[in-house]
DNA sequence: GTAAGTACGCACTTTTTTGTGCGTACTTGC
DNA sequence: GCAAGTACGCACAAAAAAGTGCGTACTTAC
């Protein structure tokens, strides 16, 4: 979308991740369908307008679905796709590897 | 190193991760042990001084080794710990997801 | 009637990241 | 003697990303 053509899928995969609260959302997404308002209240710190902008992203990037409901006050639902699902399975073992770094750093920490 | 604590094991495998051209960097060396001209060679559009940083940042993750021959002309050796061959493991997963979306990316531009 | 919540948009600033162009001290090849 | 290669360092510029503050049109709660 951004930044193609692409030399490699770790590239293209990498693409669609970067943002400073991606994964964070991702991860947010994958345990439950939630609002706009939930979702900012679960990813503490990240600002409304990077918020929408990383959620447009994702969704044109086919990772995550977007669910209009006519009524007033406003409502719309964010939900992780197929694809989506996929990508957080993906992540599994880059996230399993950086817990062992950490269990190292921390190591490291106690004893410097 | 730049962000710490962590949320979780996936922000600190990111956090390491993160820089336009390390994983390309880090695809290179798991390759082949090589020297500084040969990587700039091996990674097309770097420039020297982004190569030198990002370089320094990975060896300060323990994920490049770096080994200076005292002869002149200067010689410098860079190749990835086993740390760092984990780490490229662990991206497997995800270069594969990526490879999927390439893949339909090219299917929807054929027809869009 | 006033504040708060809904899901954003827009203009602007700040911060972060990356790139550019130069210099080093030395040797080899022409 | 002059260019090119070795592996960088440094000052600065450009670009990209993120953050800040304010406004919308409407409703419910107090």
């Amino acid at each position: 979308m951004r930044k193609r053509p692409y030399v490699c899928g770790l590239d293209a995969a990498l693409d669609v991740i970067d943002g400073k609260w991606k994964v964070l959302i991702i991860w947010a997404l994958n345990h439950q369908r939630c609002r706009f308002g939930e979702l900012r209240r679960l990813v503490p710190g990240i600002s409304e307008k990077v918020l929408v902008q990383q959620l447009r992203e994702l969704e044109a990037d086919g990772i995550v679905h977007r669910e209009i409901y006519d009524v007033v006050p406003p409502k719309v639902e964010y939900s992780l796709t197929g694809l989506g699902g996929e990508l957080n399975t993906a992540l599994g073992p880059l996230g399993a590897w950086g817990k062992r770094r950490m269990a190292v750093l921390e190591e490291a920490g106690r004893h410097g």
